[in-house]
DNA sequence: GGAGTGATACTCGGATATCTGGTGTCCGAGTTTTCGCGG
DNA sequence: CCGCGAAAACTCGGACACCAGATATCCGAGTATCACTCC
């Protein structure tokens, strides 16, 4: 199991606007230089988060993506299924149905237990995702950051900032 | 995110072998038989389910696999871990470290503060699946299962099985 | 009849092809800006 | 000086190659079995 790398730059993303103005937007050119990564591929994350209604996009010169809620509004949960899809992890494909035991599909009326039980797995980690937000990981960031790379990280940020 | 399809396949057959007589086995082409899936694929998986010491490998004619602990003493996370790995879902490539705003690698002292949030849902994954045993998938397969099925599969494994 | 022994047949184990989904990239549609022109 | 308008430039949006990991498979090493032979 591994999840997408859009993952985590998606997080960055998110707490790192929610740490401008509100209201602020970066467009993608901006949002990959600042973490390094590669801008065309940032663009195809960005737009699912937009799809998602995580972000705003804003078209045209001066445009770009801005948080489409609040900070405290966006969970964790919300950008990773944005980003990965909201498909389970664990999918049955029913194989207590094949083989020399298997009998007549109706009969099947109970959920596979294996099923429901990686499933129940998967609730708890959901319940963790949507428990924290993207304003508690942008407050957590802050807490730890260096003085010296909040104020190199301010200065480069401050032409490519957009009202 | 997706687990693999192996993580299906290992848990029917831990818990078809939790259900039969204690030291009960079974080879590979009699599992991938009574499950209907490919037997050669199937043997990769109970081989990584051997190596982690939760199934004993038995060679030579009337050889097979059979639980190496007590159905109750195995959990679900050995499963998923035996076949899916132990490293980590979300994987952080301090990409904090990149980019204009970044600082000496000696500074960043704290761990990632989105790397953190995203393990710590990994922890809440982690203790569910910890906190159910191949035992209780058993009962609970048992408990769903139609009596006509139970029938089939009794009849059809009886000259498998191997003590 | 029993024990030893060799061949045998069956088992698992690791190394090897194939294929889907994530990774990475590109060019086109749309909109705001902005510059120039006329009033 | 101000309003209008058209061109332009920049933005995001969807469609197109590429690659790693999961999927699927095969053949070889090893061992318990079993039959046969000899005592």
């Amino acid at each position: 199991m591994k999840l997408s790398e859009g993952v985590e730059w998606g997080l960055h993303c998110t707490a790192l606007l929610a740490m401008l103005p509100p209201g602020s937007a970066l467009n993608g050119a901006a949002l990959a230089a600042y973490h390094g990564v590669s801008e065309s591929y940032l663009l195809k994350h960005l737009k699912a988060l937009a799809k998602a209604g995580i972000l705003e996009s804003l078209p045209g010169p001066k445009g770009g993506y801005r948080l489409a809620r609040r900070p405290g509004e966006v969970t964790l949960l919300d950008v990773v299924e944005a980003i990965e899809g909201k498909e389970p992890a664990f999918r049955c494909t029913e194989i207590r149905q094949r083989g020399p035991a298997a009998v007549e599909p109706e009969v099947y009326r109970h959920p596979c237990p294996i099923n429901a039980a990686m499933l129940k797995a998967e609730r708890e980690w959901k319940r963790a995702l949507r428990e924290q937000t993207v304003a508690d990981l942008a407050s957590s960031l802050i807490a730890v950051a260096n003085d010296r790379s909040v104020r190199k990280a301010t200065i480069w940020l401050e032409d490519k900032v957009r009202t």
